[in-house]
DNA sequence: ATAATTTGGTTTATAACATAAACCGCTTTA
DNA sequence: TAAAGCGGTTTATGTTATAAACCAAATTAT
């Protein structure tokens, strides 16, 4: 009979994180973005953008392609219909801390 | 000429951590709070609310005040107006990443 | 040519952080 | 008066974020 009254739902790990989420904001806005973009954007170096990108996508938030520019290796980024659905819900979750209404 | 195109304001780290913009979220609706509520509030456990509550505290976005409610010991928590500002810029902040629409 | 620099990243070492477990003093109950 | 409960705090540990160091390929300078 322990009503814990939890008025708070927890909020996703994977997007609680200044660049993970800067990185799917980005990416939930364009069709794709490749790394130099997303770093330039964020101003994040790039050890750590690595990081945040293996992470989203080896939960396949986001997807990413390795591929040429010419000569130049390019890793590209896109946003996938699972991590979509998680950036919404991360919203409408945080909604609720930030005392803004839902919708 | 190093043109950072920095896109995303950072986020207070004080703030952006879960249990933390919990208590926030809480005190910033009502005049004061005690830890007892607060802990049912937000279904944390005693040690991790006290740590946090303390550095809330410890950078004057609260302020605590220990009491008595009886014989019991009781400690009640206000926001600060340093707190209320802090709190109203991490949310505008946090729209930017959201997508929200500033106001 | 080849040495030095830059580009586009990855790997790894470390510092910061969140969290639970253990603890403490006081009060209430058995 | 022993045991259990309440209202917390302290500390130990695991997790996370981040930067520093590194690497291969490409470009630029000599």
């Amino acid at each position: 009979m322990e009503e814990k009254q939890k008025t708070f739902k927890p909020l996703d790990p994977l997007l609680h994180s200044e660049l993970r989420l800067a990185v799917m904001s980005i990416l939930i806005g364009v069709d794709e973005a490749d790394f130099v973009y997303i770093k330039s954007q964020t101003g994040a170096t790039a050890g750590n953008l690595s990081v945040q990108i293996d992470k989203l996508s080896a939960a396949w938030y986001i997807e990413v392609e390795k591929t040429f520019r010419g000569k130049k290796t390019c890793t590209i980024c896109r946003i996938t219909d699972k991590g979509r659905n998680a950036f919404a819900e991360y919203v409408e979750t945080l909604k609720q801390y930030l005392q803004i209404p839902k919708g």
